[in-house]
DNA sequence: CAACTTTCTCCACTCACAGGACAAAGCCGC
DNA sequence: GCGGCTTTGTCCTGTGAGTGGAGAAAGTTG
């Protein structure tokens, strides 16, 4: 089970192995137009990564009109995998080395049966997802939690919503398990590395990534590094003030954005508003389910439902006021929503986007897209198989 | 006039120059301490350093129980010009390379007067301190202004309190009339810059510096670098809202932080209470001037005023409620207040530690020190000097 | 004055890297 | 099919960066 998967080098190695990872495979000669070297000593570096079976060379590739190049790719037997704990569901994928995802499990799941029973379940689904042939061992794992961490140590740190996971060692416990290297971070931080990965995000190096789900986070991306603080809560925007004497919140102030709007609030009050006959949609399926879901809220919306409209709207309104004061301060080249709530699109997104754009300076807001993450549910995922990857593609 | 400063030939001989700089005279054996070079090849940058005539090397050391040590220090004779633009004053100071301030000139001065009449003062100020023998010429200049700047160019982009500034190419036209290297960036960065050089955030590199002057601008340093944002205008701060509904803005907008507390609106609100007899001292103090400031303020609540008192509580409370949502949001490691409206002190800083302590999360302000900027009026000077000594002291 | 320290210089050796020459392997037109 | 031409990849040599050790220079201490 243990791989000892060999790590680059030196620099240039790294940087060779992040092209081939973003780029695909490709040639010497396609490899020196992207970096900074010689061909000569490209040529032996790459050699040095061929022995140590990073990467193969297979095969020819087609004639450009002249000698056809040998096509240099990662070693397609690597394997990542990627985690993400959410409050009340799980994300296990492997990947190859390039971050595709060759296999994806999703599990309802409570956070907060702790790490112990919720470790024992992503190792079950990292073994079903190995069983069925799509890995033999991994060569790193990238494991995202919805709370700060302390990243180098890759420890959660007084996460509000994970009581016991305070302090326990995600990153020493699971690297044991599984035998591969492991890096933690936050689930929103993963996201927005997913994004700048392989979704909108790509090729942007100052960009918020809003991630509005059971609770609300935001990545901070700067300078294409991201922004996690002296104590690994940056981000934490869910309880900012955004309504003066507003609503209580769990944190014991009032008025939290998260109390006025996230996936659990927005249910609540279309329960509220259901119970008070407000909609008749919503209470239709109140009493169907038993419960609503904000994805009941925007089916709800999508019928026409004037009162699931309205909560959509208000809660966009708040949650707009918030970023745009974070626009103001950050100044970002993109603002990325993301998260369970994503379902309700474009109504919540156009609410983010009035309050930005009217809130915030022009010069600011001038150049500034505010859209919805492009790749849903695998964002985090994706990202888990980044940040692991950079760290296996860095030298020892 | 003009002088052709030398520049570092690589990296090792930046890294050597900003060694001196930050750590005064040195011996080689020292320096071989603090870079990671053998002390062969150090000798040789040093050398070569000597040849340029950026260092020099001048007398011996006190023994240390073997072989005295030639002290190097960066050339005495080198002199960057700090030049802190703001709304209603310009300060011009004159530093050797160890950004340590030789003469320091301060005026009062209308921003709005535009770039062509500021900078022929500001050349004049420069010419007195020249003429007075602390400079034969300036090998580089650093420029504060109070807006955004886009910073590669060094050109302010839509000032909003600087009219016809808009596009002025400050840094070419300055580079050509004082014929040393130029560097422009907005004002709050240069305080965070110099504090973080030579006062309260030296060694800490994620923290945020509020500067509270006739607006409101926030400094944001992330990983050791000042973060100015896609257009320049990152920590523009002062439209953020802060009341909603609250009082008018010169942007349009209404509840502006900056329209319920700055050295402006502190004014307007003193001027206010006295005229409707809620203070004595203020309304003597009125009386005498026909008009009120920030400082008359300061000394009525010193003198015990409850209304002065109350005034700064409040603005303090709103400052405080914006500075707790960017702690949360940013995880800083230190929050620095400075500006105009630091003689309010000890009641101000109180208001704001109050706010931010309760409103953020325990893990964000858990071990998170407030305090006041330690340069006051120099610290935009020397931050000044600093950005163009990084940039001189940088291979060319 | 001998023994020990610290500082600085000199020299030989290693290694990273560039750049050109050249071979290999393809294309195309005649 | 046979030269030109292009692209790819390898080999070789020269250069300069950098290390590490030997040793000289210049002190202190007993």
């Amino acid at each position: 089970m243990r791989r000892m998967t060999a790590r680059p080098a030196n620099a240039h190695q790294a940087k060779l192995l992040r092209l081939l990872r973003d780029g695909g495979p490709n040639s010497r000669a396609q490899l020196g137009d992207q970096i900074d070297l010689s061909r000569s000593k490209l040529a032996v570096e790459v050699d040095r990564l061929l022995e140590t079976g990073l990467v193969v060379a297979d095969g020819l590739a087609a004639s450009r009109g002249g000698r056809r190049s040998h096509n240099i790719r990662l070693n397609p037997g690597l394997r990542f995998l990627g985690v993400d704990i959410g409050a009340t569901s799980v994300d296990v994928a492997v990947t190859n080395a390039e971050l595709e995802i060759l296999g994806h499990l999703n599990q309802p799941m409570d956070v907060r049966e702790g790490p112990v029973a919720v470790f024992e379940r992503v190792l079950s689904m990292a073994a079903k997802l190995r069983a069925s042939g799509l890995a033999e061992g991994f060569d790193g794992a990238g494991i995202g939690v919805p709370g700060p961490v302390r990243f180098p140590e890759g420890v959660p740190v007084a996460p509000p919503i994970m009581p016991g996971w305070d302090g326990f060692p995600v990153r020493e416990a699971l690297s044991q398990e599984l035998g591969c290297p492991v890096m933690v971070d936050n689930d929103v931080n993963l996201m927005a590395m997913g994004e700048q990965h392989a979704g909108v995000a790509r090729s942007v190096g100052d960009f918020l990534c809003v991630k509005i789900g059971t609770g609300i986070g935001c990545g901070i991306v700067a300078g294409g590094d991201v922004h996690r603080g002296v104590t690994g809560s940056a981000g934490d925007i869910g309880h900012i003030q955004a309504v003066p004497d507003g609503r209580p919140c769990a944190c014991g102030n009032r008025g939290c954005l998260e109390a006025h709007f996230s996936g659990a609030a927005l249910a609540r009050d279309a329960v509220e508003a259901a119970q008070q006959g407000l909609s008749e949609e919503l209470a239709s399926r109140l009493a169907a389910n038993g419960t609503l879901t904000a994805v009941d809220v925007a089916a709800a919306a999508a019928a026409g439902d004037a009162t699931a409209l309205d909560l959509i709207r208000e809660g966009g309104n708040r949650v707009g006021q918030v970023i745009a004061g974070l626009v103001s301060f950050f100044n970002p080249g993109l603002v990325v929503i993301g998260g369970g709530v994503t379902g309700l699109g474009h109504n919540l997104l156009a609410a983010i986007r009035t309050q930005v754009y009217r809130q915030s300076l022009p010069l600011a807001t001038g150049n500034l897209p505010i859209v919805l993450g492009e790749l849903g549910p695998t964002a985090g995922v994706i990202g888990a198989a980044r940040l692991i990857s950079d760290h296996v593609f860095s030298p020892a």
